[in-house]
DNA sequence: GTGAATATCCAAAGCGCTTTGGTTAGCTTC
DNA sequence: GAAGCTAACCAAAGCGCTTTGGATATTCAC
């Protein structure tokens, strides 16, 4: 059913039919609520094409993600993310666009959703530390929000971050109040900005009470579970350390690997912090969590960005926007006191 | 750059120029290659919504996620299988659409992306064994491929699945000929159709030897860290079984839990088999494997089913296909023959 | 040299909407 | 009862493309 149809059928232009169901004043109750009907019950909706072409908006969001090609790894964080953004697109008549991309043409990408028109506004995800899609996206003229931060970037724009680097600090006092002397971090790629932030957490924690940063305590990569596995097996031969920051919950399951290898105890022997984005499938709905970690939903964080977004397309001239999330230190089985004598 | 300004900037024609760019053959070769110059130059490319409407092809593929009302848990697989879709999908030109969707109005939204021809086909994920989904496509006209199967369905339809059953059954195989007599299911949903494949492979594997199933040794749930460590729990205290059957990577890790939290070894006292998507994080890339799994990779699997679909939408009266492929049994540490006496 | 075939280009229609700029009829107002 | 409003409707333009159905010039066959 289209609406030269309907209107033929309803005896009436489809100026007037368009208008009724747009909810314009004028056309008089009795008509609009006919109009409504027959529209209702032919289930008519309008073509999605011809009304952006004619509207100039598309009512699409653009997510792109870069699949990291060293892994083919699409971080599991994602997932959620895009779950909670498609619930408030959703409630809004909004539709989700979503580009897949190899790191190397992800510019190619951007310029084409927005030259193309596809997509109204865009949301930047995994930002590193020197981001130039900032810049593009700022050239392009089209709306966006950042998941993160992107540091190196002197101009204001929109972005929605966790306080990476106050959560990370805390995390590694509440080690260090433990009595953990010799923590470890492992962390994402350090290129990240994310990364980057919670190493300056921790490095920042570790500064003030005093106690030097060590090089073979820290490493940095993609957070797989054998990234985890192979960075803890290797510090725990070579540096002892008694307490792992790691940056997420996959990569605290092999560092938890590592450590129960070596027929340590976790929580006893070696405490474990890890950062948790609150994924369903690792929630326990009551029991006291297993990993100590900071925690923060990105689910929830996908929520808010794609409402920021679409407040920023509604009204783009009211500049850029920006919200930062804390995390919280939910205590679990896995951290205890430096075990004596280390 | 709209084609209107560059075809005059160019002294041609409207016609020609879009002829030119779309490659049919009664525009000269000189004149071709000016108008693919000042295209590139003027970096114009057509807007999509006046070319999908003028054409008819949306050159978009709709996704649609429900998201679990019970545990608002999305699943970990469906973030790689979106990669793979999507990799086969740039590579066509084509784009997704992705519907986040609250289990209570899927249909409405399926409805809502063919009547305003927002794609041009659908995967459809996490089908259920007599998911209402494929009637209503079939009546809606809209091409799509379940990823999956729909075993109450009789009209033929196409599909890409892993070989749950034969899976489940070798897996269940191997445990009995390491001895294994008490070997436990901890399976997913099984409404859904692969799990109901899993069980049947398991049960069929048990019957052919002889070996009659233990309710008490069954379990069937969203696939959580959790639940794996919660059913396993109980099995070992109730009914001992010494060897799992895990329906994810995810719920093996509870399963393991639950294992080492009596003070058993996983490998030697109990063993553990479980269905793995090969998702990036997860994988390592050289060492033995922590897990035996039944392993398929999920993002393969995107990227065929998202094959067959683009082929369908450019052939549609060719009729269904459909595409089976076999999960591959690899051995890794977490089994071993039944502990004597047991 | 002529009719037919071929190569190259283009005007205009059409995709299905929304929006602009009316028109018409009925009511007020004084 | 004329001018001015208001309420309710509509024709046509326009969004930016593709495609149809020519038109014109050139080449070819004989």
């Amino acid at each position: 059913m289209r609406l030269k149809e309907l209107s033929a059928k309803l005896g009436l232009s489809q100026t007037t039919v368009s208008r009724a169901l747009n909810g314009y004043s004028d056309v008089s109750e009795d008509t609009r609520k006919r109009v409504v009907a027959a529209a209702l019950r032919h289930d008519y909706r309008p073509d999605s094409r011809a009304r952006s072409l004619a509207t100039g908006r598309a009512m699409a969001i653009g997510h792109v993600i870069g699949t990291s090609t060293r892994h083919e790894m699409v971080n599991p964080v994602f997932a959620d993310f895009i779950a909670g953004a498609g619930e408030t697109y959703a409630d809004a008549g909004y539709n989700m666009m979503l580009s897949v991309v190899r790191d190397d043409d992800e510019a190619r990408v951007y310029r084409d959703l927005a030259v193309t028109r596809r997509v109204d506004g865009l949301i930047v995800h995994g930002p590193r530390i020197d981001d130039p899609r900032v810049a593009l996206l700022r050239d392009l003229g089209l709306p966006f929000v950042v998941h993160g931060r992107v540091s190196a970037e002197t101009l204001p724009y929109s972005w929605l971050d966790v306080n990476n680097r106050r959560a990370f600090f805390r995390a590694t006092e509440f080690l260090l109040d433990f009595g953990h002397r010799r923590i470890a971090l492992v962390n994402g790629i350090e290129t990240m900005d994310f990364a980057m932030r919670r190493r300056d957490g921790y490095l920042g924690a570790l500064a003030t009470r005093g106690i030097a940063a060590e090089p073979a305590l820290m490493a940095s990569d993609e957070m797989t579970e054998h990234y985890g596995y192979r960075a803890a097996r290797a510090m725990l031969a070579a540096a002892a350390p008694t307490a792992f920051l790691a940056a997420s919950l996959i990569s605290a399951l092999g560092v938890r690997r590592a450590v129960e290898e070596r027929g340590l105890v976790m929580g006893r022997d070696v405490s474990i912090v890890t950062h948790d984005d609150a994924l369903g499938y690792f929630s326990a709905p009551d029991a006291v969590p297993v990993f100590t970690a900071t925690k923060s939903s990105v689910r929830e964080a996908g929520r808010l960005a794609a409402g920021m977004l679409l407040d920023l397309v509604q009204a783009p001239k009211t500049g850029p926007r920006q919200r930062l999330l804390e995390a919280v230190l939910t205590v679990g089985q896995s951290t205890g006191p430096a075990p004596y004598g280390s």
